[in-house]
RNA sequence: CGGGACGUGGCGCAGCUUGGUAGCGCACCCGCUUUGGGAGCGGGGGGUCGCAGGUUCAAAUCCUGUCGUCCCGACCA
């Protein structure tokens, strides 16, 4: 692992594949862009999962399922969404040995076909609003790909709502943001992150808005986390969605969609990572508490495995590595390179003064316990250890972040992380200028921090970073 | 599509200039010794050098063609 993590992202993707190779986290697939998720990486977006999809049911979403083929001809029936869509799409041609008369596309997301089915499932306002998501896979041509990043092939969940009014639609859409995306990012992936409105360039292809939550890694550049759009009736209209109001009359209704996808693991380990591998934030972390022998003998094992027990059943997820034909320096790097945020030691040495070593991952340093303050002490490290990863996140892009006066100097700025500049003093014309050096606008911001209603509202504070 | 590199055991590479029977590191297998921070020693298996043609007594190496991959840019969760 050669690289130290300077600003200069150069270095950084090579370090980042060393993280994923070595901690065998995921490697490539056959087709151009595909990812092969090993079961280590794939604990880690399990875990995500769980808490998403908590959080996602929490709004009163429930889960569906649609489709992995979608005519095309569905694609074709908004104009703005077939056209940001159409260079990525993959298309089956062929079934059964013959050409199809229409053409599939893989799905690169599921407005169109979950479109379709809410156009027959809504009648009146008493179906609203209708709350859908799904977690499954879609499949982007992308030119540049990169594991977990940017893969052809990725994993994600989709949400879809149908509402009543604008207004309804606008609240979820701002609710699915911070309540779920927000929320889990920074209290469970202790990442913090910009929450805002896109601008028009940076917007879903077919929405009225686009809001989003922005990440900084290390090396300062900004990563797209999650987006949540309000689509207007644009979808609605394309799609005859609608339904009879209390009034009597028929409307069309307002619908939103949103997305987080495997690219968190990404953001994770170049959010957290460093020169000795991942750092996984102990709420997220499959593995919490990992126990290892140190030399292998009977009384040795047998304390490793009461110590196993012992925090399993105060709740905490723990793996026991009982293997002795392992030197103790690769099971001890191993560990690290997976990020445990707990790895407790226990040899012979230890065993005689009744206590176990603790190491934390995060803090980097080892302190021998009694073995009966195991639990607590794993427990005090483990809170400790979460809330100083994000601290250290949040001091970084505090540290990152420079206010600029000029599109130039915003430029200039975001050469080592966010530029705040005025949206005023940027405009369409100033990130297109600033596209054309690299960086782009991530998100848009009202001065007190907060996430505007729209891009009309006056005196807006423009993100400006390099992205991945 | 524009610019630049590279194809040699599973992975990473050297060898090519100056042709002479294919080598190194990691990984893998066997044995012994080890195990408190990526073990040591000994032994072993595995490659028609991307493909096709040409030059030559002889081609990984020189020539021609061809296929493919990667990097930078444009596009993007």
């Amino acid at each position: 692992m050669a690289n130290v993590l300077t600003p200069q992202g150069e270095d950084f993707p090579r370090w980042y594949q060393d993280v994923v190779a070595k901690a065998q986290l995921a490697e490539n697939g056959p087709a151009k862009g595909q990812q092969v998720i090993r079961p280590t990486g794939f604990a880690l977006w399990e875990r995500m999962v769980d808490e998403m999809d908590a959080r996602i049911k929490e709004t009163g979403t429930e889960n569906a399922s649609f489709p992995l083929l979608i005519p095309e001809s569905y694609f074709r029936r908004e104009a703005d969404h077939v056209e940001g869509f159409a260079p990525e799409l993959w298309t089956v041609t062929h079934a059964g040995g013959k050409e199809l008369e229409e053409k599939l596309a893989v799905r690169p997301t599921s407005e169109t076909i979950i479109g379709e089915y809410m156009a027959k499932w809504v009648k009146s306002y008493r179906d609203l609003p209708l709350l859908l998501n799904q977690w499954c896979n879609v499949m982007r041509y992308e030119l540049r790909t990169r594991l977990f990043l940017r893969s052809s092939e990725f994993l994600w969940q989709e949400g879809h709502t149908v509402h009543e009014s604008y207004e309804d639609a606008h609240e979820f859409t701002l609710r699915i943001l911070h309540d779920v995306y927000a929320d889990f990012m920074e209290n469970v992936l202790a990442l913090p992150v910009l929450r805002g409105i896109k601008t028009e360039a940076e917007r879903f292809a077919g929405a009225l808005n686009t809001f989003a939550v922005e990440a900084l890694m290390r090396d300062g550049k900004a990563l797209q986390m999650g987006t949540s759009h309000e689509l207007g009736q644009n979808f609605a209209r394309a799609f005859d969605i609608q339904f009879q109001g209390k009034d009597g009359q028929q409307a069309h209704g307002w619908t939103t969609s949103w997305g987080t996808s495997t690219r968190m693991v990404g953001g994770l380990i170049m959010g957290h990572g460093d020169d000795s591998g991942l750092r996984v934030p102990p709420r997220l972390a499959p593995v919490q508490a990992y126990v290892m022998v140190v030399k292998d003998s009977d009384e040795v094992q047998g304390a490793a495995k009461q110590v196993f027990d012992e925090l399993k059943s105060s709740g905490l997820r723990v793996k026991l590595d009982h293997r002795a034909d392992v030197a103790f320096g690769r099971r001890a790097v191993d560990a690290e390179l997976k990020g445990y945020p707990v790895r407790i030691e226990i040899g012979p040495r230890d065993l005689k003064n009744g206590e176990a070593t603790l190491v934390s991952r995060v803090k980097g340093v080892k302190e021998t316990v009694p073995l009966g303050m195991l639990a607590e002490a794993v427990a005090a490290a483990l809170e400790g250890d979460q809330q100083a990863l994000f601290d250290e996140a949040l001091e970084r892009r505090e540290r990152l972040t420079a206010d600029a006066a000029t599109v130039d100097e915003a430029v200039e700025a975001a050469q080592t992380g966010y530029a705040r500049l005025p949206w005023d003093a940027c405009g369409v014309e100033g990130e297109q200028k600033a596209a054309a050096a690299g960086v782009t606008v991530r998100v848009l911001q009202r001065e007190d921090g907060s996430v505007p209603d729209s891009l009309d509202e006056p005196g807006l504070i423009a993100y400006l970073a390099r992205s991945y």
